[in-house]
DNA sequence: GCCAACGTTGGC
DNA sequence: GCCAACGTTGGC
């Protein structure tokens, strides 16, 4: 199982809003940007896990977990992709950008959302930070 | 609101 | 293919 990290602004969708989905479900589209949708279409396996993050708020940090329950499949709009998911955990607390970046060069060392500079909104975690965040959570 | 980083567009 | 201009992201 793979694991990965899917950014969205809570102003528009937040975990707020796939807790009141039905089923805890949603399309997870809109992406507009080749390399994640690159990992959309090809990457993402039913049964992975994903963080969900909250970018360009008051608190960016992971809110919880998300599993893939649809592979990835064209939007209408050629030639985007999404997936479905549907939320597996929220955590009690947000694990806040600012607690993931006291960690950056240990424990988080090379996690790619902590890069200068990246803007990409599904990025790969890797097994280790993914761990290390849960223990945090 | 600012601005660094970076992706995309389009003329050449 | 180059690269300047422009648009978007996202933390602060």
């Amino acid at each position: 199982m793979q694991h990965w990290l899917m950014k969205t602004e809570p102003s528009t969708f937040g975990i707020d809003d796939l807790e009141r989905a039905p089923r805890h479900r949603t399309s997870w589209d809109g992406v507009r940007n080749y390399t994640a949708r690159n990992f959309l279409r090809d990457s993402m396996k039913r049964g992975d896990q994903a963080f969900l993050y909250h970018s360009s708020c008051e608190t960016p940090g992971v809110a919880g977990i998300m599993e893939i329950v649809k592979e990835g499949y064209p939007e209408e709009e050629v030639p985007w992709f999404k997936v479905d998911v549907k939320l597996v955990r929220r955590f009690d607390r947000i694990v806040t950008l600012a607690t993931l970046r006291e960690h950056e060069s240990k424990e988080l060392r090379g996690m790619l959302l902590l890069q200068r500079g990246n803007r990409l909104s599904i990025t790969p975690v890797e097994t280790a930070h993914w761990k290390f965040i849960l223990s945090l959570a």
